[in-house]
DNA sequence: CGCTTTTTTGAAGATGGTCAATGGGTGTGG
DNA sequence: CCACACCCATTGACCATCTTCAAAAAAGCG
């Protein structure tokens, strides 16, 4: 968590301390295991500590639209600290494991060091920041790009906080998921996971992601890693 | 803002003397001009005194996709605060007012205040929310549907703040900027348009959004205003 | 080995996009 | 006052992309 704030924040020793009183229970998760569910109101806030959780919205005919995926490191509910009610779920995408921090340990931590609470309301902008991509990604973009990004993406952000060996992303997703998260049916996207891996520059098979071309992947994806407001700006 | 705050959040008195003791700068802005661009570093936050305004990514080709449409009492920029470089940009739809606050004099007040810094935070997450749901609605639903939702939304939120005039709204988007928005061809917009102006559910034209039964467009926009996290629960 | 789940493929069809032309309204300048 | 330009909305025809549906192949898993 410290390692991940300190991507994008600054923080100070006693921030640090702050952060290392905090209680937290440890809980593991099958894979497609929900952590929290739309309409629940958590009262502590998840982390991921290992493996993949991903975000849904629940559409009325039963289908699923994933908002966005986490890694190692993120807090992907942070919003319930000061959202009573969730308006979607959070599920583990393959094995995970996740710790629990209760809302008000984190809210009298804020009041002691603004500083924390800040890198922490910062760590939600970038959350914002990520979900407008997505708007744009599945409202403007052709499938190959859209798809191309979304690997980008993930790629790099799992690099940016050393989850990649090489060139490889474990990425415990199926064809459905990616499809509901890129706004895509499942032919589609068995079809330009073909293209892609035909143009040379990434293959995703059996969970694994592996870059062949990073250069040429970014160019098709049309990524530009701004958006993601992260230090180590480019280090591919 | 007070008023907006309080939509959402509960705040002392003392907090509210913390506002009032902001300065601000107050500008006018012509339609379509751009209020801070991509690329920028803003060192003041925006609150909209009236007009509208909205938030768009500058595609490569030139084209733009919008990410939001904000109104009165809105701070459409407030991840400005802690985030340094913006990654998209906003625009004043019609004529607009706004106000600019110091991002220093902002967060010395958090400082004094949590509670006022909690309330921005969470103003930062609703809009968080509403990303989110664009992101479904742009993935996932059929034009017809997305269109309705995206009136909703719309007609919903300024109804709470008090902005709508019976069952009329001032809305100052052209057919380009609602396709830009709901990543729809101009012509697929203006088809949309008449089919749901057949139906009797709303109606758009020259600027003015005139809903001529609720419960239908609700219906066929499949929306549900819980992800608004507003207090006003169903007041329509 | 049988069973389920996931991936792969093909063909047909629908939705929505592109393109090009038309029309209405407004503002400007002759 | 009229002619013209310009912007925006509107419409039609054609076409591409992507979805749906169905079925087969491959890959886990008891």
């Amino acid at each position: 968590m410290v390692r991940n704030l300190r991507e994008h924040s600054r923080l100070g020793d006693e921030d640090i301390e702050q952060i290392k009183r905090l209680s937290f229970v440890v809980r593991p998760y099958q894979p497609n295991e929900d952590v929290i569910r739309q309409g629940d109101t958590p009262t502590a806030a998840a982390l991921v500590l290992s493996g993949m959780v991903g975000r849904y919205h629940l559409l009325r005919d039963g289908r699923r639209q994933y908002l966005s995926f986490h890694i190692t490191g993120d807090m992907p509910d942070a919003q319930g600290l000061f959202i009573e009610q969730m308006d979607h779920t959070v599920c583990a995408l393959g094995h995970a494991v996740i710790a629990f921090i209760p809302h008000a340990e984190l809210v009298r931590a804020f009041k002691a060091r603004p500083a924390l609470g800040f890198a922490i309301w910062r760590e939600t902008l970038i959350d914002a920041a990520i979900f407008r991509e997505a708007i744009t990604n599945n409202s403007a973009r052709p499938v190959l790009t859209r798809m191309a990004h979304l690997f980008c993406e993930l790629f790099y952000r799992a690099r940016v906080s050393g989850l990649t060996e090489h060139n490889r992303l474990e990425l415990p997703l199926n064809l459905v998921q990616l499809g509901e998260g890129l706004g895509m049916s499942i032919a589609t996207v068995n079809r330009t996971l073909q293209q892609l891996r035909i143009s040379g520059s990434v293959e995703f098979r059996d969970g694994v992601l592996t870059v062949k071309n990073w250069a040429k992947l970014e160019r098709l994806g049309e990524f530009e890693p701004q958006y993601l407001h992260l230090k180590k700006a480019s280090l591919l």
